[in-house]
DNA sequence: TTTT
DNA sequence: TTTT
């Protein structure tokens, strides 16, 4: 079984921090994907996709991306119900991150130019990154 | 601004094929894709993800696959929403689907065993797919 | 930066099972994906894919996969280079794989037909996975 | 069968056009793709992963993207072989691009500050892209 | 060096 | 033969 999602677009908003009782992070926050290709009508629509990222990545996520901010996500969609108020089941569709990459240009050294908020300004390690990734390299062939 | 989603996991029913206006096919299926690791309390989760094909693909995945096939999908999330009865704003995630492959084994000179129903015994061209494809093969390099 | 690969394909042999110095393991295994659609001359092509895991992993696809079985990959593109016997430098380009899941159908209750070796019967837990998973699900919102 | 690869890098030259007997475009290049995780001897790693796109797409691509620019591509793998002058086989691996996207900023009201080459100044079309696309969007559901 |  |  796979299920596997690749996102490139832009925040709508803030992400939003928070934290479960047990302390972990979450990050929670909607990409603004545009679609390549107008629809009959010739308007470009544009899909907006839950997004979910939890510890470490959660905490870069609300540091280093803001709304408007171009990022990259991988992850996998996760679907789930709750009752809603007047008791109807509503179904959530939602990605679950796995990663999210910051892909901003440094927009290094700038004047004064616009928005060079303080808070814009912090440097990004150019990832917001984790994965389990790839073990020793000492190679066996 | 990219968005792509890949699937393996197998229909929760038999395809739903119907035409529009204009008379193009579209199916309709949910994939059960099992998660791959246990939850907090030991569970193995599953997502329930709902999928949407067009035209010739509509008809081979109508055609082709039942509930229970295994089937690989490839395709984008794509959100809308709609007023419910009651007034207030329902929102909908689906993957409109590219290409849809079907992943059962051809269970070729099996006996009478179980399912050799005349509507399971169709011969699958062995994909369901489409895709612009790759152009002519001349290579200029 | 991305860089992510999604497969689905047959191994062409069994896996190459290895331990590095440091007693990790590593298995190699090359997958053939038929392309779905048929080139200038009507004729069907694969591509031959060379593929590696590491550790628990890669000992699950020593233990569960062999010649001819369908496998889902997930993983990264990996390029590398050496020095060939003439001097001259080759490059190499293989998917190093996160996950590894076995797609092949359980062909349960089966009498004694055919391939029921002893390596073959070995009841794979149906997924050879691995992964960071998702951490504590008490959920916050 | 699934096939799938996405990749978002840099290229590390302007793109290669040329054209086959038949009047097809084609565009070549190189991503280079930073791996997110230092290796064991604590150094950022690099793949630089050959890239293929065809027609129109491949037209847009020599004139929207250049040395250094960001890129998201989509694709396959595609191997192949062919003998060396020596009389060898030399295996090939690249990825053959459905879809190419310019993820550069606008660098919109910038002043005359570095790279306003008349080149680097033509308006993309904000995406490079091709694809089947979605069909009618009169829903029939 | 290639699988069903 | 490699990019920021």
């Amino acid at each position: 079984m796979i299920n596997r999602v690749i996102l490139v677009g832009r925040l709508t908003k803030d992400p939003d921090l928070k934290y479960t009782a047990s302390g972990a992070a979450v990050a929670r926050f909607t990409l603004a994907v545009n679609r390549t290709f107008s629809n009959a009508n010739g308007e470009k629509e544009t899909d907006f996709i839950n997004c979910t990222v939890w510890r470490k990545q959660a905490e870069n996520t609300a540091n280093f991306l803001k709304k408007g901010s171009l990022a990259g996500v991988e992850g996998r969609i996760q679907t789930g119900s709750y009752e809603g108020q007047d008791g109807k089941r509503i179904y959530t569709t939602e990605v679950v991150c796995d990663s999210v990459q910051f892909l901003e240009p440094k927009k290094s050294q700038q004047g004064a130019q616009g928005d060079s908020s303080p808070t814009a300004q912090r440097e990004p390690n150019e990832e917001v990154e984790s994965h389990t990734g790839n073990p020793d390299d000492d190679l066996p062939f």
